[in-house]
DNA sequence: ATGAAAGCGCTAACAT
DNA sequence: ATGTTAGCGCTTTCAT
């Protein structure tokens, strides 16, 4: 029982724990030949792997980035986390993802748990949450954690005072928003419906001001679970109570699909009778049929981004970037009917 | 710098290293209330998080279960990745999830890593690869591993000797393609091309040969990036070499849609003029047009079962399962042309 | 009820 | 060139 240790191979090769140790973890400090080739040997034989807890605990460092996301296997966030990968291996840093189930609740817990495992790097991708004690309490774990000598990055995450020492990744989701708008009104659209998730993130807040700022009242929020059957639903309800609505935009891609699937179903023509647009422009927005208009969020430039901001940070250098929206027109969307 | 640590608290408060332990680490021990008090308001005011390498060093258990994935990005690998987190978050566990980027040479290496964070479970997901010095490799290291106390969890990963003492999530990719091609054969198709990624990859190797079983010579290869892109490209190879195929299937469902697209461009229909079967049938297939049809893989729960195998593990008993296919028959496949 | 001290596995400073 | 030892932060005996 328990994994092999230093002492064993020591012991092993006959030799001391510091000659053992020196071989074995690359020091360049000289010892003869014969010793390391015994002490390798045995390493090899027992297949010894040193303990990462003993040297995180010894050196300070962790070579872990944290990333605190809603939910991994949301393409959103496993575009991110695919770009942050691609940093952090270069970097030779294991990433370890946390998923928060979109539980607001937990997120202060989840950080908390990653702080535990002294990770070098904090990527907080969630979205900020309007709630005054959950923000309070972000801010505390990230100041801490910042003034203990580590680095912070908050993608799209404001309302975070820029008191806490944290780099941040903005997208400008009310702007984006409001391009997706413009781009309805243009199309003559009078009367929109919106499809949002959980209204009390800040992202989701954000779009639907965006849309406001276009539509004012105009536009009819319908809330519901963030993924396809959950738009697939509201589709339902929107085409049932609100029949003066010309376009239905979504505040995430897979709503947009699920209403996309519910119009295909009802024999509702696309744009039509019917304009759709969706928001991050996920891989397959531009093969679903109809192709679904959307607001493309770079996600992967984004995890990109943000872990090289993480790693800056460890030297001390908090900046700031700005990724930038960018509206995708396609063939979900089209003249209002009329 | 540092981050917080107990014996600043226990200074703080005014009192020994041992009390401010026994307040903060949950332990039963009795301490006075005014201690207690005392002790959690210093550590309340300093935002302390207790160091999880010095547990694990002590308790030499991290509650941590590590995943090894080809691509956190890929849909195949994040529906099981989200499986996994279900399962480990009532348990407790963190989840540490390392990518390999499809290398199978990383593979190796990243198992170690794993493997030196102490995690208590192990789960590979990464297919299997026939080379000879990797499986060793890998079951070395896996013996050890296991050997040190702890459990590993091999998801449709054969090619691993039963010698080592790890749980296994079986899944036929061999039957699940018979039943792919029994379906194309049914409906009359005589030579069909068969998308491929990695043929190195056991599991496409398996799928392969499944086709092979109901069509043998009649079934053209065609290697390509497990993509969206690689399945576009493969497509128009195949069309312009091989106009006899009435059939084209993929060992992945990104690739089917590639396909999908690229004869939706050539004004090629699905499935009159051709049919196309994906594979793994992952959330957009059936909402694909057309849909997709697609062995399916129940890849959520083949991570929640591999997590609760894990855990079981942990306990000493180490089981088998199997899940089974179920073949997804959907709107891209019909009868041969003529 | 409280504190002192050993020790988890490892590295680096310090002898030899 | 090799070995001995202190100590990273914590929990848990073992005194008191």
């Amino acid at each position: 029982m328990g994994a092999v240790n230093l002492k064993q191979i020591a012991q092993r090769a006959g030799v001391s724990l510091a000659t053992a140790s020196r071989v074995l973890s690359g020091s360049d400090y000289p010892v003869k030949d014969d010793l390391r080739e015994r002490v390798l040997e045995v390493a090899a034989q027992l297949d010894y792997v040193p303990n990462a807890s003993a040297r995180v605990l010894l050196r300070g460092r962790s070579s872990i980035v944290g990333v605190l996301v809603g939910d991994v296997s949301d393409p959103f966030f496993s575009g991110m986390i695919g770009g942050i990968y691609e940093v952090a291996d270069d970097a030779d840093y294991m990433v370890n993802v946390v998923n928060t189930f979109r539980e607001p609740g937990k997120e202060l817990d989840t950080l908390r748990r990653l702080r535990e495992q002294r990770v070098d790097i904090l990527i907080v991708a969630g979205s900020g949450l309007d709630d005054a004690a959950f923000t309070a309490g972000m801010e505390k774990s990230l100041a801490a954690f910042v003034q203990g000598g580590n680095a912070a990055v908050l993608i799209g995450h404001h309302g975070i005072s820029d008191d806490v020492h944290a780099a941040r990744v903005h997208f400008d989701n009310r702007e984006a928003a409001r391009e997706v708008a413009e781009h309805l009104r243009e199309l003559g659209h009078q009367r929109i419906a919106l499809i949002t998730g959980d209204p009390r993130l800040l992202s989701t807040r954000d779009r639907v001001l965006g849309f406001r700022d276009v539509f004012g009242d105009r536009v009819i929020p319908v809330e519901t679970e963030p993924t396809r059957d959950g738009g697939y639903e509201a589709a339902g309800t929107i085409l049932s109570t609100r029949p003066e609505v010309t376009a239905i935009a979504s505040t995430a891609d897979q709503m947009a699909f699920g209403t996309l699937v519910y119009l295909r179903e009802r024999g509702i023509l696309v744009p039509n009778e019917m304009s759709v647009t969706g928001f991050n422009d996920i891989d397959v927005a531009k093969d679903f049929v109809p192709s679904l208009t959307s607001a493309h969020v770079p996600l992967r430039e984004m995890g990109r981004r943000a872990m090289e901001l993480g790693l800056q940070g460890l030297e001390g250098d908090v900046d700031d970037i700005e990724v930038m929206p960018e509206l995708a027109i396609r063939a979900s969307t089209g003249p209002a009917r009329k």
